[in-house]
RNA sequence: GCCCAGGUGGCGAAACUGGUAGACGCAAGGGACUUAAAAUCCCUCGGACCUUGCGGUCCGUGCGGGUUCGAUUCCCGCCCUGGGCACCA
């Protein structure tokens, strides 16, 4: 196969040196082409994803982690025997291009591939077994093209389609701006007021999958419950009634959607967004309404924002019948009424809700109680709303009908006045994929006079992003470029516009797991290689995509299935979302309440005799620097720890194991120097401890025949090891535990004094157990101490040990013995001992017996293998 | 505001299906080696108390209740921290 062992010639006996010998592995890698996938119809394959990186300049310890854990597991499953591709690319449209192209004047396109270039570099170091040959860029043409097709599809299914929407617009620089870029309802960079502004936007019907994505999260047995219920609650099915309430003037109706039908006859007043068309038309002789419209004009777009408002609202004057009662009641326009959102109305019922409870308090509006608890009193509603479901009183000819028979009875009931029927509702909304920005992917339309819009035809694919552009910030350049968007009709050749806008950049992520399968074909989207490798055996990253890439990507497949592209429902089989990297931040008041943070490196911490942060000093001044909490690694706080200054100070396997060691992944990890030293000195122990064995030549095979009862308690301590470890990582991917269980082996080798052959031949076992075991996390150390220890060729080709189960095998055991649940002593008994005789010696132990004397023993429980619990009276 | 998580020694954590709370590591303290330092190795390490010692007792998993022979684990209520909220990715 390969010629390895030369470079173990260059390093045994010498002390561990990671750098050179990283190189040397990572270079054996790249020659042998170690890591290429390939389709291979007989092996079962194992598709292992990480999320991939946004590149962003150079690599952050979340992504140092997020890779580090898919590494772990694309590496586990190979010596698993599996067919495993684990493939890298990048996500390289987004809105920091553009912001570094304002500031540094240097095209987006430019600025992401010299990005690319370092991350790439940084991600070979790090020694990750990807199958480079896969790589892509979601700004490549050649892989846009393709999302491109697929939109000019969905388009001609009636699945992609335009209507107007709300976007924040910042009136100074003119253009759109991002939810984030908007601070306290101001735009980032202008600082003046955001107006909501309506635009034309295209969106895709995910609404028409709800249903689906909703049922087959059912399916999704590997993914965390956390985040299937995230995603139930984010689709937000719910069965209620469409209500119609008929103006007072009798000229329309105002439609409302509720969940709670059973509160309809305690409705006392119905609001509306501030943008609705009746609020609009009521303003025009109303200037306190209008004034409050144009208020709620400047209030941010997002959910957040507006959820959190002080709740506000003005009465329109117009008034409408209740459906049943025909009473009158007013309607006001409320700012925590959303026009996007259902029918940008609603039915308010003070006694039963807690926010028009609240609101009806500020405005003195009427609060009638309707519901109460089945067989119960009145509920009191001074103090806040009763929200609870019960029976309907004060309802006339409804009192006594059950919350839960409401939906029928008025379902009937407003049915036959034609003001009222059932329906099924969704808090998902259509997605909305255009973006006025210059750094995306085209949206393939076009807009002509007289044929109207037109998909760009396939054979005129992909719509080319210009590259040489330098945004400035004032509105999206390619409206501005009318060589881009001027064009011909490809229906009647007449002149016609393109659209200027560009995708969301989620549209890029939502299958390029998809594509890492073919992404060569130049002919289609996917090909039969996408049925090989699909669907990902196991997907990683961090939980904050819990919700809309995982949606979105989840969509796109089913969207992708219903073309004959893939077929599968589900994308991700199983999902490991990983948490946070945090760390200490530091800081320091500025005379203008501001504050200056400074980067963990720079800072010397102070610690009482218990080792408590009690303040800490600046390395540069030795003056103090505030501690301001552990918080999650970020540029605005300055506390990121530069994963390269790590690689090259310790080597990529020190990185590596005290990431995976620190917490499991699913937490969040504090990054910690020290811990980093710690996990480095372990390393070198391991080298010290393998070299030391090896100095004296590889050992024979274990003789199990004629074990000493000490060489016995060794190899059982080697094979418990690995049992642990095995299971931690197959099938709890806890790698903090499985690593804790190799460096409690070590430590019990490290005391272990070979006295003859034997001896040693059962250290060897144990030892090339635990660099076998380590070998998935840290594998170029792995590599060098395999050959140490005798052996030629990769590691990564070996298979995974198997547990001796003899080894397991003990004579005696230990057992508790509680009195009352609590300890009170231990016994030793043989493995086969009878309840009889493990009851009898639990009663012998002496300091039981000084619990139990005298008193009733009432109850007495064995739990085999564990404990012994007396259970005793007076 | 709404949805989802989390809270255990000085610190990161462990306890897998309700069964020994604190494995493993860090920090700290003590010692060995060294002319010295670094590195390395050994010992101690939740709190209070009892005991010459061996060892033992009580308390302790955010707070308050409950279920159970037994609760970090299950149930109810509360507090705090973090993630998401549709244009950051």
């Amino acid at each position: 196969m390969c010629n390895c062992d030369f470079f173990i010639m260059g390093f045994s006996m010498q002390e561990y040196q990671p750098q050179t010998l990283e190189k040397a592995i990572q270079q054996v890698w790249n020659e042998n082409r170690t890591f290429k996938a390939v389709e291979d119809p007989d092996r079962e394959k194992f598709y292992c994803l990480s999320m991939f990186p946004y590149p962003s300049g150079k690599l952050h310890m979340g992504h140092v982690r997020n890779y580090t854990i898919g590494d772990v597991i694309a590496r586990f499953q190979r010596m698993q025997g599996k067919n495993v591709m684990q493939p890298m690319g990048w996500d390289a449209f987004g809105l920091p291009a553009e912001n570094a192209a304002i500031q540094n004047k240097v095209a987006p396109a430019q600025w992401t591939r010299q990005n690319i270039d370092y991350m790439k570099g940084q991600l070979k170091s790090l020694g990750f077994a990807y199958d480079w040959d896969r790589e892509l860029a979601t700004c490549d043409p050649d892989y846009y093209k393709w999302e491109q097709w697929l939109f000019t599809k969905l388009y001609e299914k009636g699945l992609a389609y335009r209507k107007k929407s709300v976007v924040n617009w910042d009136p100074v620089d003119q253009c759109v701006l991002a939810n984030e870029q908007v601070i306290d309802g101001k735009g980032w960079r202008s600082g003046a007021p955001v107006q909501r502004r309506e635009l034309e936007q295209w969106f895709v019907k995910i609404t028409d999958y709800a249903d689906q994505l909703l049922d087959d999260l059912d399916k999704l047995d590997g993914w965390p419950e956390q985040v299937k219920t995230m995603q139930r609650n984010w689709i937000g099915r719910s069965v209620g009634l469409e209500i119609d309430f008929p103006l007072a003037d009798e000229t329309d109706r105002l439609s409302v959607y509720t969940t709670r039908p059973d509160t309809l006859m305690g409705v006392t007043y119905v609001a509306v967004a501030p943008d609705h068309p009746l609020s609009k038309r009521a303003a025009e002789n109303n200037p306190e309404l209008a004034a409050f419209i144009e208020k709620c004009a400047h209030i941010a777009t997002s959910e957040a924002v507006v959820e959190t408002l002080e709740k506000e609202g003005v009465d329109t004057g117009i008034r409408v019948r209740h459906p049943i009662t025909g009473e009158q009641l007013p309607v006001w326009a409320a700012n925590f009424v959303l026009m996007g959102y259902g029918t940008g109305a609603v039915m308010s019922v003070p006694a039963h809700d807690q926010r028009d409870w609240e609101f009806a308090k500020k405005y003195g509006l009427p609060i009638k109680v309707v519901i109460k608890p089945v067989g119960g009193e009145l509920p009191d509603v001074s103090e806040g709303a009763y929200t609870e479901k019960g029976e309907l009183v004060n309802s006339g000819e409804f009192d006594g009908i059950r919350s839960e028979q409401a939906l029928e009875v008025f379902a009937k009931v407003l049915g036959e006045k034609g003001l009222g029927r059932k329906q099924v509702n969704y808090r998902l909304r259509d997605w909305g994929v255009s973006r006025q920005r210059y750094w995306g992917c085209p949206i393939p339309m076009i807009y002509c006079d007289s044929c109207g819009v037109v998909p760009v035809p396939e054979e005129d694919l992909p719509v080319r992003l210009p590259e040489d552009v330098v945004p400035d910030g004032a509105g999206s350049p390619l409206a501005k470029m009318p060589e881009f968007y001027e064009t011909t009709c490809p229906k009647c050749g007449g002149k016609a516009r393109r659209e200027t806008d560009t995708f969301d950049t989620f549209f890029e992520s939502s299958w390029y797991y998809a594509r890492y399968a073919c992404p060569d074909q130049d002919k289609a989207m996917l090909d039969e290689r996408a049925d090989y490798w699909l669907p990902v055996d196991q997907y990683i990253g961090g939980i904050e995509h819990a919700i809309l890439h995982l949606l979105y990507a989840r969509f796109f497949h089913k969207l992708m299935r219903d073309f004959g592209l893939v077929h599968s429902d589900e994308p991700f089989a199983n999902l490991l979302t990983q948490g946070m990297v945090i760390a200490e931040t530091w800081y320091r008041q500025n005379p203008d309440g501001s504050k200056t943070w400074y980067n963990p490196a720079d800072v010397e911490v102070q610690r009482d005799d218990k080792g408590r942060i009690v303040g800490g000093v600046l390395k540069s001044d030795g003056q103090p620097v505030e501690f301001g909490g552990i918080e999650k690694m970020s540029k605005s706080k300055n506390n990121g720890v530069d994963p390269q200054a790590m690689v090259d100070k310790y080597g990529a396997d020190t990185v590596r194991l005290f990431t995976m060691f620190a917490a499991p992944p699913t937490q969040s990890l504090e990054w910690s120097d020290a811990g980093v030293e710690g996990a480095h000195r372990f390393l070198n122990r391991l080298w010290r401890l393998v070299q030391r064995h090896a100095e004296e030549g590889t050992a024979a095979a274990v003789d199990k025949a004629a074990l000493t009862s000490e060489q016995k308690d060794l190899r059982r301590a080697a094979h418990e090891m690995l049992k642990q470890a095995t299971h931690d990582i197959r099938d709890r991917l806890h790698f903090n535990t499985a690593i804790a269980a190799v460096m409690s082996l070590v430590n019990t080798l490290s005391r272990f004094e070979p006295q003859n052959d034997q001896d040693r031949a059962v250290l060897q076992e144990a030892l090339e157990l635990a660099v076998l075991v380590l070998s998935p996390i840290t594998p170029h150390i792995a590599q060098a101490l395999w050959e140490a220890l005798g052996h030629e060729g990769l590691i990564v080709d070996q298979p995974w040990p198997q547990v001796d189960e003899e080894a397991l095998k003990q004579d005696a055991i230990e057992l508790v013995v509680q009195v009352n649940g609590k300890l009170r002593g231990r016994i030793q008994v043989p493995v086969d001992a009878d309840k009889t005789a493990i009851l009898a010696a639990a009663r012998a132990e002496p300091n039981v017996q000084k619990f139990i004397e005298g008193k009733e023993i009432v109850k007495e429980i064995v739990v085999p293998g564990r404990l012994v619990n007396l259970v005793v009276k007076g």
